[in-house]
DNA sequence: ATGAAAGCGCTAACAA
DNA sequence: TTGTTAGCGCTTTCAT
């Protein structure tokens, strides 16, 4: 594994017989501007396809002090949700020839700022977090040398710009639709409050309730983290408390939804979903729903367009134009299993 | 949004009152090797700490002709596989202080192409692949450059350092208990014939059918590629040609699974697989697939240990310490779900 | 129409 | 024990 010196530009101006200044301007396709002979472009060119001229960024980045690199940093990559959004930054940036760097928090602070330091040692250009920090201290602090995006979380009150998902409004309606089918009882299954999408979520399901005329009672709100093990403990814990399964549950998100299930099936308790004796419904989607006969409702977050607004709201900020405006919250959808 | 310009190792040693090289030594935790008086480099930490020195990387790396970064190239982040093993990875090179820089080929070699030339342009200090190439004509002549290694896919007969799991071991011992149990007839769905792991799956396949006394009729083959829509397809017009739904199938990857639960849970069949009149199972395996009522055998990779491996495998190939071995098979696992 | 030289931030010889 | 200097590969004034 001998590596071999990489080509240069010295070494492309000395073979073409020209000199670095003239073989930058042609490899960078701007000869016309400085009227370099064709004769002598087309001959620096023909070197440097010879040589497999590739340009090191590191020099480039280092005197443009700009890495044409976007930081990423989201809880984990094996989440549906959020590797659908990492998948489209990718190709957004892959396309405009930049890189994304993707690094995970495990949804753990400590983590998290040692994540995003390596991606600031790296120079990105911009920094794209979903955050479960609960203050913005420190982001407000890095925002003095780059644009720090807050994407499908909010930290705390922060003011920084944040592209996310209404979560409260398509969860109400999910709530009210469901309750007015005559239910007197709706558990809520929830992970950590200080995390806003979960304010949200609880929320619109407390809306949802009212707006059916139905009052929630304390002990329908349970909460712990978004652990799958987390959905299967609260699962165990209400089928005790009640001695049988409730008439509605609703989890605040997929790896929850998981958890219920896990612990349905080790009961023998599945069938309940597919008769219909207990309604669940779910925030995120997840294609295998419709792929199976337990009826179970579930709320989208429309990440392409999460991943698309986010990007641009990112150029906009590294090139300074201050954007018209630095927050976009979209809607969600609802994906109705139980109905017809 | 004015940028600060960031703090140079100059501006430290100015402040400190010190040279760079002073400086450069103290904060490269090598002031002992140079006998650096330890007032001096109190000083200096105690200046860097001040004001947030944090080192630039396009320099260093610049200078050292090294990154730090490893490259790594999947189809699609969405794929829980993939993403299961790129979470892996990142977790190990974060680890260590390396980056991982992903990027999908979306399955596609031009795409592939363009996105691995993107990351050598990066420098990265070696690269990972999971390729949807034939040949490796591109990767070995990229080899002269930096250590490639081939993950999960076998490119062609490539002999570039490889890690991957015996597909057709556990696919045998799948199907051969399957059939056993009494079968006339076992289809077979799959992807692209032109990817090993396909190959590999088919090999599985048939071998298990021979060993449980089963001849393969042509007919019980199916290929289309690896897409959902496909999986929906093969469903479709199998069912139409029997008239009727198989005895057993087995789908050679989760996304063909959720193109055949999806036309079955269309055409109200479900209740078949419920009833195990109908045998189902799969590569790839599903955390979901245990929550279902639905027994769907399955075979997972051991993404971990797939991760772990390569990373190790990777290190010490950039490290030139030529491994003692540079191809890894690892066995995967059944999940029986029919059973019991 | 082309070239020489400086400088981006860092490390490593080599001096002192 | 610390400082001076050159150079990594590239772009960009400023000359010519």
């Amino acid at each position: 594994m001998e590596k071999r010196k990489r080509t240069t530009i010295a070494d492309i101006a000395k073979l073409a017989g020209v000199s670095k200044t003239t073989a930058s301007m042609v490899l960078n396709g701007r000869a016309s501007t400085f009227r370099i002979k064709e004769e002598t472009r087309l001959r620096v060119l023909e070197v440097a396809r010879e040589n497999h001229y590739s340009p090191n960024v590191h020099a480039k980045s280092l005197q443009a002090s700009r890495s044409d690199a976007i930081g990423l940093v989201i809880p984990d990559l094996t989440n549906f949700g959020f590797a659908s959004i990492a998948r489209e930054l990718e190709r957004l940036c892959r396309e405009s020839g930049l890189q994304l760097l993707i690094a995970c928090s495990e949804d753990d602070p400590a983590v998290e700022k040692k994540a995003v330091e390596g991606l600031v040692r790296r120079q990105v250009d911009a920094l794209i977090v979903a955050s479960s920090e609960t203050g913005d201290e420190y982001y407000q602090s890095l925002t003095k040398q780059l644009p720090v995006i807050q994407l499908d979380r909010h930290i705390g009150q922060s003011v920084l710009p944040l592209v996310l998902t209404d979560a409260a409004r398509a969860t109400a309606d999910l709530i009210e639709s469901i309750a007015k089918e005559g239910l007197s009882e709706f558990y809520y299954f929830g992970g950590q409050l200080e995390l806003s999408p979960s304010r949200h979520r609880l929320a619109g399901f407390e809306l949802g309730l009212k707006r059916a005329g139905i009052e929630t009672k304390p002990e329908w709100i349970r909460h712990r983290d978004y652990q799958t093990a987390s959905g299967y403990l609260m699962m165990q814990s209400l089928h005790q408390d009640l001695g049988r399964l409730p008439q509605a549950l609703f989890t605040a998100s997929y790896t929850l939804l998981e958890g219920v299930l896990r612990y349905l099936k080790d009961h023998e308790c599945l069938n309940a979903l597919v008769d219909k004796e207990m309604r669940l419904a779910t925030f995120d989607n997840h294609d295998l729903l419709d792929c199976l006969p337990l009826n179970i409702d579930s709320i989208a977050q429309n990440n392409q367009q999460l991943a698309k607004t986010c990007f641009e709201l990112t150029l906009s900020l590294i090139n300074e134009k201050s954007p018209a405006i630095s927050s976009v919250v979209l809607d969600a959808d609802i994906f109705w299993r139980s109905k017809k």
